[in-house]
RNA sequence: GGCGCUAUCGUCUAACGGUUAGGACAGAGCCCUCUCAAGGCUUAAAUACGAGUUCGAUUCUCGUUAGCGCUACCA
């Protein structure tokens, strides 16, 4: 059985590079029959904070993404524990007494790496077990194997066959001091007890993977199956650096994407994009049709590059795909968004169903996000929008307004009211007063939506519909 | 410093020894046109560098350089 988890630490809101690590495990499951798991790694107490976690929750609510079990490592404390006593017992692990230091540069400094406290290796168990029953603090460390030599290897789904010496593996802490698990013992001690098949997570961990698998060693029951790995390639602001909320701002959080408008799915693609492909050219695509066609192999090796800028953070690609997804997705499925745009913005939303479908499917045309109903499509919903300057200009067209109010005269007059009435109506004043009919139409447009660029103006008259018509046009 | 990973147009990527190195976004131009998008066409733009293996390297090997990651009682 397939079984793979997203493990973000509580520690800051959902970054768009845990997001897109959680789509990949999500797409994986789905596309494998598996079993997606949710699991919150928060055993540094110190930096968990609620509204991290109210993040990650809302983030992936956004995104539409869902997981089939839920765990939080604070609940799990015994069964970390009780692990890391079974690799204590096996002889794997000591008690390491000395002081943690507050500068770290202290270990590392003098070449080579730092392996482990002079001497804490050698203390004998009598000692140790009455040090520790005389309540002084230790740290209980991995007992990293020092036979010259000796290899740890895996093979990771994505980077292939990986190997390390220990000599360059540090004995790294598996319980601190104040008996809290740390990150590795605590992860390595759940994907065990949560049978998870496949750890699939960011590139960080390639390195860290190594103590993972001398853990999952130390721990398992001879002939017990290691999970398979595979990990994925980082995403990066264009500077090359790791995104950081500090250095690139609002960029590197899910909830500004979401702020802009854009589709939780058209984001999630755009996401799938960044570090993997389906190798045959394809770029949009459903969420039915990502789940069919993702697979590890189509993973990348290489950090990917957001690319944004300082003044504007949405990746123009991003953008680009959003508005492919707006203009194409049924429109019975995008109406639901539309609708919530438009009440958050406080705008009523037409009552008839099937005028407010007709309406989204004209208007989304020249939209790239969904905030655009609201802001560049205000005028289609209301009757206190602002005309814009551009198209201030056509309606500064020297006899503009006077044939405009003209215009909405003879629409007042007639009743019949569709796209060919309308467009003969007006093309016939135009004639009428020998003008150019781009004169009336880009005025009208105007007008009518307070936009100098829109969908085609007779499509517009329909949309606005007969009363603001008139109204609009008599107003000018 | 040590160890690990990576390196194709500005960006995302395709090409699993043989291609005029392909696609997309962004850029430029043209067409279409009631505006603006969309769409169509065209254009500019890349294999980091140096060796080696091979009849032939983007592709395999080694080195250099650069970037990133790990090197915490963070995750």
């Amino acid at each position: 059985m397939l079984r793979v988890r997203f493990a973000p630490s509580p520690t800051g809101y959902l970054h768009i590079g845990s997001a897109r690590t959680f789509i990949f495990n999500w797409l994986y499951a789905r596309r494998n029959q598996g079993t997606m798991i949710l699991r919150i790694d928060d055993t540094d107490v110190d930096r968990n904070t609620q509204a991290s976690l109210d993040s990650i929750f809302d983030g992936l609510k956004w995104l539409e993404l869902d997981w089939d079990e839920f765990y939080r490592q604070s609940d799990r404390l015994d069964l970390h524990r009780a692990m890391a006593q079974r690799i204590f017992e096996k002889g794997l692990a000591y008690r390491d007494f000395v002081p943690a230091v507050a500068d770290s540069e202290e270990k590392s400094h003098g070449g080579g790496p730092w392996l482990f406290n002079p001497g804490s290796r050698e203390v004998t168990p009598e000692e140790s077990d009455r040090r520790a029953a005389a309540g002084e603090p230790f740290v209980l460390r991995f007992r990293v194997p020092r036979e010259a030599g000796r290899i740890v290897r895996f093979d990771d789904m994505v980077y292939g066959a990986q190997t390390k010496s220990t000599a360059d593996v540090e004995d790294f802490a598996l319980i601190r001091s104040n008996g809290m698990p740390t990150y590795h013992m605590a992860s390595c001690a759940d994907d065990l007890d949560l049978r998870i098949s496949h750890i699939i997570r960011g590139q960080d961990h390639l390195s860290n993977t190594f103590k993972h698998v001398l853990i999952f060693e130390a721990a398992s029951e001879p002939g017990a199956v290691m999970p398979h790995f595979a990990h994925l390639p980082l995403l990066i602001a264009p500077d090359g650096a790791k995104l950081s909320k500090r250095k690139h701002g609002p960029v590197v959080s899910v909830t500004t994407y979401r702020d802009h408008g854009f589709l939780p799915h058209s984001y999630v693609n755009f996401l799938c994009l960044l570090g993997w492909s389906p190798k045959d050219n394809r770029e949009q695509m459903t969420r039915q049709e990502l789940i069919d066609v993702f697979s590890l192999e189509g993973v990348n090796r290489s950090n990917a590059v957001v690319n944004f800028t300082e003044q504007d953070p949405i990746d123009a690609k991003a953008l680009w795909l959003n508005s492919q997804h707006l203009r194409s997705m049924p429109v019975a499925e995008l109406a639901p968004y539309v609708r919530a745009t438009l009440e958050q913005a406080g705008l009523p939303v037409p009552e008839d169903v099937a005028s407010f479908l007709h309406l989204v499917d004209v208007i989304r045309s020249r939209f790239f996000t969904l905030t655009d109903f609201a802001t560049r499509g205000r005028a289609y919903f209301a009757d206190d929008f602002v005309i814009e300057g551009k198209a201030v200009n056509n309606l500064d067209v020297p006899g503009a307004r006077e044939l405009l109010r003209e215009l909405g005269d003879r629409l007042a007059a007639t009743p019949e009211f569709t796209e060919a009435s309308v467009e003969a109506e007006l093309r016939k004043l135009a004639a009428d007063r020998g003008v150019k009919a781009g004169v009336l139409i880009n005025g009208s447009r105007a007008a009518l939506t307070g936009q100098p660029v829109g969908p085609s103006a007779f499509a517009v008259f329909l949309c606005v519909g007969r009363q603001r018509v008139i109204a609009r046009l008599r107003g000018v």
